[in-house]
DNA sequence: TTTT
DNA sequence: TTTT
């Protein structure tokens, strides 16, 4: 009825880019998110694996690496599968929608990407926090 | 950094009461969030385990059963263990802070337990939706 | 960058349902949301405007009612405009992209306007928590 | 019932931290919020006011300035009063209960500052993305 | 101007 | 192992 998760947090390495059967763009990553509270003086965080389709995908792809704050909303799915010893694994994934990247890179290698990236069309907005180029959405888009 | 869910969905099943070696109570359920699309004519639908600790817990046990529709906002936590067979298994789960009852019940027998469940304290608030039976909270409790 | 809100509340009156000169639907309603605490024992509420568009604007004016309790995903949206006496009049909405009904109507009259309504096509999934006629969406729309 | 807001965006102004007549502390500032969409090639933003209280409020006076990308977690409060010339005046705001500093600062009279706040205590967890220093939180306070 |  |  109603699934909807915000999440803000650090790669716990580079994106993985995979494409289904036909075709389709999927990039997968885990988010690591700090818990609000600590464990015997001890930070412990939650390991939160996300999944983006299409050209988000293309997008988290280009952008995203090892150890970047990361704002991802989304929602939760389940599903499970039976491994090889037929055991049967459930799976919990964020699907994501909105991905936001809060920290540009620094490095010159992965600005390339990011100018290539940003010839690509965005599913919903500018997702770095501050670039001012504006990306041009027909009025039929528009929310309103 | 920033963890959040809101989810609305129904439970699959009674919730589950327990208590920690030292006391503590946990209840624990799983809701049934219908996906916001079919796949070939069929809804489906995400089955997430819900934890709830201390008072809100007892609520819950008195509060909940199979196929009430419930609102539910918490963090997302993941954690592991190794089952008997030494493989590593990964589960992730919500952890509720806030749980909204959508349905009041209408059996005789619930309504006994409700009653019941109203004389102890709420973490935050009343969970009822339309119950007008103000809650006392010190004024140090206000959040402002 | 990211404008995330989650309401659960009851309308405060019939929404009203109007249109753009250029024929587009919007659906504008206000929603009473409890407060989380008690001042000096009375339960207050937040009165929350919110606006939603096109076929969503038109099923929120057939599906809800004053008082009926309802969920409602969006964005923040302010604007300001200059009254007739040619002050500034600051304006905080809710822009909703996902409403759901999480009561049915019992009344007749009613059902009659929502079974009008069902033809009409939902811009996300079935706003009903319950209802088990399956909703056909092209593949394409299928958010992975 | 459930009212919660998620915004990230960057101060308009340095907030402002004012007292009650009883002492407590609140700070205000206003969050420029990108909308997700362009208008006509422009992209706009949404100004949404925040409001913190007590200890904080304090943090966010010693570590947010102009400019900075923050992340606020709270509810949307609406109230009333009557101006000067006796109108009615509508007034919706953001309560925040945890914010996030998105961003360190740079500056050696800002770090002063930040030092100074890091000795106060947090509502909760870790305000900075990656600050390393664990805080000790007594294990009553664990939510779990 | 406010809902149960 | 799943709810209406």
């Amino acid at each position: 009825m109603l699934n909807r998760v915000i999440l803000i947090g650090r790669l716990t390495r580079d994106p993985e880019l995979r494409y289904t059967p036909n075709g389709i763009a999927t990039c997968t990553f885990t988010l690591a998110v700090d818990r609000p509270f600590t464990n015997n003086g001890q930070r412990e965080a939650d390991f939160i694996p996300v999944v983006t389709w299409r050209q988000l995908a293309d997008t988290c792809a280009n952008y995203l690496r090892k150890g970047r704050l990361t704002a991802v909303e989304g929602r939760i799915q389940t599903r499970h599968y039976d491994n090889n010893e037929g055991k049967r694994v459930y799976v919990t994934e964020v699907i994501a929608d909105n991905v936001r990247f809060l920290e540009r890179s620094s490095e010159g290698q992965d600005l390339d990407r990011q100018r290539q990236a940003g010839e690509e069309s965005q599913e919903r907005g500018n997702p770095f926090p501050d670039d001012g180029r504006p990306i041009d959405i027909s009025d039929d888009d528009l929310p309103f």
